[in-house]
DNA sequence: GGACATGTTCGTTGATTGCCGATGTGGATT
DNA sequence: AATCCACATCGGCAATCAACGAACATGTCC
């Protein structure tokens, strides 16, 4: 249900963040195009709440007024037609297949048994939280991926599972891990050939903890998205 | 002063938007790797105030404290050598100088005197705001990008100025922009030999405001930069 | 002038936040 | 068992927010 369009980050960002939310805040109503009074509408609230806000009398709104406000912009950008959120959204890459955060941190072992995954290397403690995932076409990545884009790969956030399909062996992933100087929590390997002794090895050296499964994609994203 | 990062603005987004503010703040707080003793300090506050909001006793935080909880993350992953927030730099593109959104929009007729504009097409309604601008190297941006990365122009608003440098008569400049679907609401020649008729011909028919500047680009920088 | 449309200002009320300090807890370390 | 450490819990008070509705201001289009 919450959408997660980069619009809709960015606008939350720029109220949160502002000196004078108020302002910020009419500045994006009126870039979208609405009156006060449909806004008002589209939250149940009064006109005069949404001017209060904007001429600051209310200089500290809360974050869940703000949420609101946010996600009333987007709907009623998408009744128009969605002019906006079009606009926004981001060119993909190749080797990229899908990357997403989790709001909350989740348990590693959560983690792997939501994707009924098997914990190939051994010496690794015991991961703490994985906060998001990037599933990557393993050729791809090594082939097609300029060295400058390798860090998109992290998102926001390093604490992450990288979920390689297409693999074969797991060596050159690994050692692609290795040459980076950001690692991730957590690489899943999912339905591969078999497990390099090598890639465990790399693994165990690099503590990241390393996981095998033999879920489809399309079935690893659905499990995915409900987390 | 206040620091523009894109981590800044993406845990700002995370927290603001999430459900569980609380869990998203420790989320992190976590992935930073500081304790909330320190992170409390680093507020002037209590250190029971971080456990009151990470464990959800105050589930809508004003924004106030969303933004300074924000600070002073950043300010602790400086300190510790700001492994975090140089992860997040955006890559560079090659014929975009410089692109900046600002907070609130600017009347259109300020921003043009802010940079010493003389105003070339006439018979254009006067624009409304401009809500940030984007610094191109007219010859790079022809030559250099690829159509997809088009729309990064445009970064977050598309009511904002495109500023060209390096243009000799401004024909070309302004065939790209009515070649795309998205317009600004300003075109900047910096130091053009001269402006031809037909350039002046496409931006009224754009119906976007076509200004020139004799500033030098570090100037006009240095201007925006303190808007 | 009158009738809308759009947005502002303000007084008020109840709910919530922002903050503190004291106290409690569960796990390491010694 | 004693002592930290990192964090949770709670009562409580002042400050602020969330929201309403009525009155007020400006335009602008008959």
């Amino acid at each position: 249900m919450p959408m997660r369009s980069r619009l809709r980050e960015r606008v939350a960002a720029d109220i949160t963040l502002s000196d004078e939310p108020g302002k910020t805040m009419r500045k994006w109503r009126e870039e979208i195009g609405i009156f006060q009074y449909d806004l008002s509408k589209e939250m149940n609230v009064s006109p005069s709440v949404i001017s209060d806000y904007e001429s600051g009398r209310r200089p500290s709104p809360g974050i869940k007024t703000v949420r609101r406000i946010v996600d009333a912009l987007m709907r009623l950008d998408e009744l128009s037609g969605g002019k906006f959120s079009k606009e926004y959204e981001g060119v993909e890459n190749e080797g990229i297949l899908d990357i997403k955060e989790f709001p909350v941190g989740i348990p590693a072992d959560i983690f792997v048994k939501e994707i009924d995954g098997v914990s190939v290397a051994e010496n690794v403690p015991p991961a703490n939280n994985v906060n998001g995932y990037t599933i990557l076409d393993s050729l791809k990545v090594i082939t097609g991926m300029s060295s400058a884009d390798y860090h998109k790969i992290y998102g926001w956030s390093s604490q992450r599972a990288l979920i390689f399909v297409g693999v074969k062996f797991g060596r050159s992933p690994m050692v692609a891990i290795r040459a980076h100087p950001l690692k991730p929590a957590m690489v899943v390997y999912v339905r591969p050939e078999r497990v390099d002794p090598l890639a465990v090895k790399l693994a165990e050296l690099e503590k990241v903890c390393l996981v095998r499964t033999e879920l489809e994609v399309t079935k690893l994203v659905e499990r995915l998205s409900r987390l």
